[in-house]
DNA sequence: TCAAGTTGTCTGTGATAATAGACAACTTGA
DNA sequence: TCAAGTTGTCTATTATCACAGACAACTTGA
């Protein structure tokens, strides 16, 4: 059967988006749900599959849906907002917003301490730093690729139980840091590297935050240097200055 | 330059049709006027005359506007309303709308009256009948197309005084007929012939109102017989019962 | 009667839309 | 580890969309 565009002037797949479309917007498929397969979205609305894609890249485009390989398409969950305060903690943030936090490891290694790096951690030049770069999601959207510095000699096994664990929350508290606290925080914005493109899942050309910050202890003494790169689309930064 | 469809999966006839569309109902273009040339148009809106084309002939389907070769495209004016009483003239009603009433005789001949027409007029069967059938216009719109049988013996000039004047009323007139109502009036209806459409400008399996109606003088005798089919999409009969 | 302007029809070209089928690459749960 | 189910990619075909140009048929006003 061959079911065209009926005179009506709008294209099928166009058609198709804004039926799904209004599908997510009226709650259908609640906000981070699985969408039916194409094959199902295809034999509902008697199309080829192929018009689905073209629906669903679309929706895609906009960035109301998700598609995984091998697993399926998900509607893209609302702007995360993310409170930049003292206690700035990614799993609270996520967790407050009834999503789960994930992280996963991409990168870890020791590397000597850049002059800025030192500065900013209170270290002298050269001295041996642990890198961590991990990725965090709230459910399955990446949100943030984050790189952090601290002391290769004050937390010697940071990146293995990063690995582990996800989280540097949990490995300062191996090290029986029990609080800490944002001290600085300088944000900007630049244009995605392929890099980090491909791993936040972000089309190119996409925008990305830049945010650098130093996380302090009790005593305000400096224990971690991040360089965070989120998907601008994905998250909203609130400040409040008082 | 190749104007195409911008991934927005609406057609450009499309885009095109719903403008005038829009310029219609908000009055740029009041009904029954002229639009703009289809080179014209198609140059306001950067895109092919052929386009433009596209997006009339939707409207057209629609009822919205007719195109009239060599002439232009018109805005199809609102159904008029047809009041039923016992004084019922074509002129009247659609002056009454502020437009124009025109009609143009389609064939005039002296035939012999069968039973039917006989009894409903009061004549012996055989008795000479002028039949007189005209398409009758509001503005360029056609209404309907009516025939109209009279007696040749009392009327003999009917034809050609119809064919002057346009009006059946100014026949009667000339027989020193001041005045005639309406008797009874039947109303059914059917799909266009293809005569009738071509006639009516109406696209094929367009429905037509058919009344058969009878006209007497002030003494109640019986002046006319008339057969009439109106574009249905032109008119709403008003009944008012009592 | 004529010229200008209008809608109608024809042929042709290239891009897009929608179809169909097959298979690769990947995820997930048993 | 594997099978089932998912998205991704490829090739191919047909119909529609939009373009372009030319000319016919018709109306209108001078």
């Amino acid at each position: 059967m061959t079911t065209l565009n009926q005179d009506s002037g709008v294209a099928l797949w166009r058609r198709v988006a804004d039926s799904i479309e209004r599908g997510i917007s009226d709650g259908s498929y609640p906000a981070g749900e699985r969408l039916p397969g194409e094959n199902e979205i295809a034999e509902a609305h008697r199309v080829n599959r192929h018009t689905v894609r073209r629906a669903l890249a679309a929706l895609a485009e906009r960035g109301l849906v998700r598609a995984e390989r091998g697993s399926g398409t998900y509607v893209e969950t609302s702007r995360l907002a993310y409170p930049l305060r003292a206690r700035t903690r990614f799993s609270e943030i996520v967790g407050a917003g009834g999503r789960e936090p994930r992280g996963r490891l991409l990168n870890a290694s020791i590397e000597p301490a850049t002059r800025e790096l030192a500065r900013q951690l209170e270290l002298k030049p050269g001295a041996p730093l642990a890198r961590i770069e991990g990725l965090r999601l709230a459910d399955r959207t990446p949100i943030c690729i984050g790189t952090t510095w601290l002391s290769a000699e004050r937390f010697p096994d940071a990146g293995k139980i990063y690995r582990r664990t996800g989280s540097i929350t949990k490995v300062l508290a191996q090290y029986g840091i029990r609080d800490y606290r944002r001290a600085s925080t300088r944000i900007t914005a630049a244009i995605a590297d392929a890099g980090d493109a491909a791993r936040l899942d972000l089309a190119l050309g996409r925008p990305v935050l830049i945010v650098d910050a130093t996380d302090v202890d009790a005593g305000g003494a400096p224990l971690l240097a991040i360089h965070a790169r989120f998907a601008a689309e994905r998250v909203t930064f609130e400040v409040e200055t008082d």
